[in-house]
DNA sequence: GCCGTTTTCGGCCCGACTGTTTTCAGTCG
C-alpha cells in the first residue's frame, strides 16, 4: 500500500483552500497549507503515526495532528464536511484557472451561481459576466485563456502520479500466481511529460490469476472492462489503468507494441512490410510462410528488423529510427550515470528538509558531488540575507569533512529581474561554487524583452546554469515567451548550461527544446529542483526527459567526473576559481 | 492554527503586477 501523506496532504489543502473562499482567517489557512506541505515532506508515513507523533512534524500543531488522526481512524473528518456542505466542489475548482483565487471563485458562484469551469466558460461565451465587479473585458479573456491552458493537459496525470500509481498496480499484478514478468509499458514507459491511460502489461500461459489481481487493487473504484486478455479499471480521481496479459513466449514483441509510440510502431512496420514481415503483438512473423521469427526479447524483434534495440524514451518517430539504421543512435543518459545534483533547496529558504539531512540523503544516493542552492533575497518571500547564505556556507564546509567521496559545493538559485540583472554583484557572487539563475516573475514581458533578460544572464560570468528556462508549469502555466533559438545560442557561446529540471510538474526544458537546444552545443544540468529529502529522488524524471531529448553523457555536465564540472564551472573568462573550489 | 535563546500572546511572508472598483483588491510567487 502507498504512503497516505499525499491523501492527508491533499485533504489539508482542500481544507485551507475552504477556509479561503468562506472568507476565513488568512493565517489559518496558510497554517493548513504548511501543514499539508510538511506531511508530503515527511519521511514516515503518517498513517503509522499516532496523534502525538503526528505533532513532531513541523507545522502540526494539536487542532491538525487531531484532524489527521480522525480522518486516519475514520476516514472522515467532520469539520471539512461541514465546510464541504457549504461550497460546492466546482467553486475550488474554480481556482485551478489562473488569476482565479478564492474571492474571485466565491463571487462568481454567490453572484452568477457558477460552480464550474465549464460554466464559467459558458457564461463568459454568453457575457453572463457583464456588470460583475472584478470581471471587465480583459479579466475575461485571461480567463478563457487559462481554461485552454488547463484544458490541454485534458486529463492526463503527472509523471510522479503515474509511476505511483503504476507501481502500485504493477507489484499487485506480479504477486499474482502465474504471472512471468509485469512491468509499465506506453507513454510512462518513454517518460512523456503527462501520461493519459496507464498500460501495465504482464506474462502469464493463464491470464485469469492476473486480471482478478488487478480488478482487486485497492486503488481500482471501477472496473471499466474485464476481458481475458484485457482489463481496464479506473481509480477515484478518474485515472484509467489498462492491463494487457501476453503468452510469455510474445513477451518482447507485447513489449514493442504497447510501449509505442504509435507513430514509432507505423516507421516499424512499415520495415517490417518492406522485408516481407509482419508485425503484431504477438511476435515478427514471415509475411507469407506465418512463420515466427522473433517475439520472445525486445532485442529479438529490433534485430529481426535489422535494428539495434532502441531505448523506450526515443521512441517518438523523430528520427530514432533511421538513426538506428545508420547506426548512429545516441546512447541517453542513464540515472546511474548522474553523478550529483547541481539545484536542490533546504529549510533556510522553501524547503522542507535541513541542510544536514539533504547532504545526508544525497550521500546516501551515492552521489560524488552535491550542490545546496537555496533561493536568493530578490524572491521576497524568501527573506534572504547575506548573513544567512554566508552562515549556511560555514555550515556546508564543516559538513564536508563528515561525508568522504561528496564533494558540497555551496551555491545558491538567483532571479534573474527584468532587466536581466541578478540578486547580487559580482563581488559576492564571487564567493559561491555554483549559480543557478531562474526566471521567478514578469512572465509576461513581450517576447524581444525576454529574450534580452535570459540572455543578459548568461551573460553574466557568475551564472553557470540557467534554472527551469521557460518557467512553464504543466497545465497550469504557458512558458514565457522567449526567442529560444538565441538564448541558446547564447548559452553556448558563454558555457552556460541549461537545467532540465526534473520536478514532475515542471519538466523544463521540455523534450522538443533540448533537441534544440543540444544542435547549438549547448551543455546541460539534470537537477531535481528538490525541496525535500524524497524530491531528490525526482532525479528520475529528470533523467527521463534528458533521454527524450537524446542527451548522452558527454552533454550532462553532472554526469562528469569532479575536475572536469569544476573546469566547466570556472573555465577562463567565467569567474575566478577560489581554492576552496572543487 | 502554529509557535517561542526577546514572546504562552501576538505575531505570522513580502512585494509586484494586473485590471479596473480612479485609490485598491485580488492574485501570484
Amino acid at each position: 500500500m502507498a504512503r497516505r501523506n499525499e491523501e492527508v496532504e491533499a485533504l489539508l489543502l482542500e481544507y485551507a483552500d475552504l477556509i479561503a473562499i468562506t472568507g476565513g482567517d488568512a493565517f489559518k489557512q496558510r497554517a493548513y497549507e504548511r501543514a499539508a506541505r510538511a506531511v508530503r515532506g515527511h519521511a514516515a508515513d503518517v498513517s503509522r503515526l499516532g496523534a502525538k507523533d503526528l505533532r513532531e512534524i513541523p507545522g502540526v500543531g494539536k487542532s491538525i495532528a487531531d484532524k489527521i488522526d480522525e480522518y486516519l481512524r475514520t476516514g472522515r473528518l467532520a469539520a471539512l464536511d461541514e465546510t464541504r456542505a457549504a461550497v460546492p466542489p466546482g467553486v475550488r475548482q474554480l481556482m485551478s484557472v489562473p488569476s482565479l483565487g478564492p474571492k474571485k471563485a466565491m463571487t462568481l458562484y454567490r453572484e452568477r451561481g457558477i460552480a464550474s469551469v465549464g460554466e464559467l466558460a459558458d457564461a463568459i461565451r454568453e457575457n453572463r459576466l457583464k456588470g460583475l465587479a472584478g470581471f471587465g473585458p480583459k479579466t475575461q479573456e485571461n480567463i478563457l485563456r487559462g481554461i485552454e491552458v488547463a484544458r490541454g493537459s485534458g486529463g492526463r496525470v503527472l509523471l510522479d502520479a503515474a509511476t505511483a500509481l503504476a507501481e502500485e498496480a504493477v507489484a499487485g499484478v506480479a504477486a499474482a500466481p502465474g504471472c512471468e514478468r509485469c512491468t509499465a509499458a506506453g507513454s510512462l514507459r518513454r517518460m512523456r511529460e503527462t501520461i493519459g491511460d496507464i498500460d501495465i502489461l504482464a506474462a502469464a500461459r493463464d491470464p485469469e490469476p492476473l486480471m482478478a489481481a488487478f480488478t482487486a487493487l485497492p486503488l481500482a473504484a471501477e472496473v471499466v472492462v474485464r476481458g481475458r486478455r484485457k482489463t481496464s479499471v479506473r481509480t477515484a480521481a478518474g485515472v484509467r489503468l489498462d492491463l494487457r496479459v501476453l503468452p510469455p513466449e510474445a513477451w518482447g514483441a507485447g513489449l514493442v507494441y504497447f510501449t509505442g509510440s504509435r507513430q514509432h510502431n507505423v516507421r516499424i512496420r512499415e520495415i517490417a512490410v518492406q522485408a516481407k514481415l509482419k508485425l503484431s503483438e504477438y511476435g515478427l512473423f514471415d509475411a507469407e510462410t506465418g512463420d515466427r521469427r522473433a517475439a520472445g526479447t525486445e532485442e529479438e524483434v529490433y534485430a529481426g528488423l535489422g535494428l539495434p534495440w532502441i531505448p523506450p524514451a526515443l521512441r517518438e518517430d523523430r528520427g530514432e529510427v533511421a538513426a538506428a539504421r545508420r547506426g548512429e543512435l545516441p546512447e541517453p543518459v542513464a540515472l546511474d550515470a548522474i553523478r550529483g545534483d547541481l539545484h536542490t533547496h533546504t529549510d533556510l529558504t522553501d524547503g522542507l528538509a535541513s541542510l544536514p539531512d539533504m547532504v545526508g540523503a544525497a550521500a546516501a544516493r551515492g552521489y560524488a558531488y552535491y550542490a545546496v542552492t537555496d533561493h536568493a533575497p530578490d524572491l521576497r518571500m524568501q527573506r534572504m540575507t547575506k548573513e544567512k547564505i554566508l552562515a549556511q556556507r560555514a555550515e556546508v564546509r564543516e559538513l564536508a569533512g563528515r561525508h568522504p567521496g561528496l564533494r558540497l559545493l555551496h551555491g545558491t538559485e538567483l532571479n534573474i529581474g527584468p532587466d536581466g540583472g541578478v540578486d547580487w554583484p559580482g563581488t559576492f557572487l564571487a564567493g559561491f561554487d555554483l549559480c543557478v539563475a531562474s526566471v521567478h516573475s514578469h512572465f509576461r514581458l513581450d517576447r524581444d524583452a525576454q529574450t534580452r533578460r535570459l540572455i543578459a544572464a548568461c551573460e553574466n560570468p557568475y551564472v553557470n546554469v540557467i534554472g527551469h528556462l521557460t518557467t512553464r508549469k504543466i497545465g497550469s502555466r504557458a512558458g514565457i515567451d522567449a526567442d529560444l533559438d538565441a538564448v541558446f545560442a547564447a548559452c553556448a557561446r558563454t558555457g552556460t548550461a541549461v537545467e532540465v529540471n526534473g520536478h514532475p510538474n515542471r519538466l523544463d526544458l521540455r523534450d522538443e527544446d533540448i533537441l534544440r537546444a543540444r544542435r547549438h552545443g549547448v551543455k546541460f544540468a539534470v537537477d531535481s529542483d528538490a525541496h525535500s529529502t524524497g524530491e531528490l529522488g525526482n532525479m528520475r524524471y529528470g533523467v527521463g526527459t534528458a533521454q527524450r531529448g537524446w542527451l548522452t553523457v558527454d552533454d550532462v555536465i553532472n554526469t562528469w567526473p569532479p575536475e572536469r564540472l569544476a573546469r566547466f564551472l570556472h573555465a577562463p573568462g567565467r569567474t575566478t576559481p577560489p581554492g576552496t573550489r572543487p
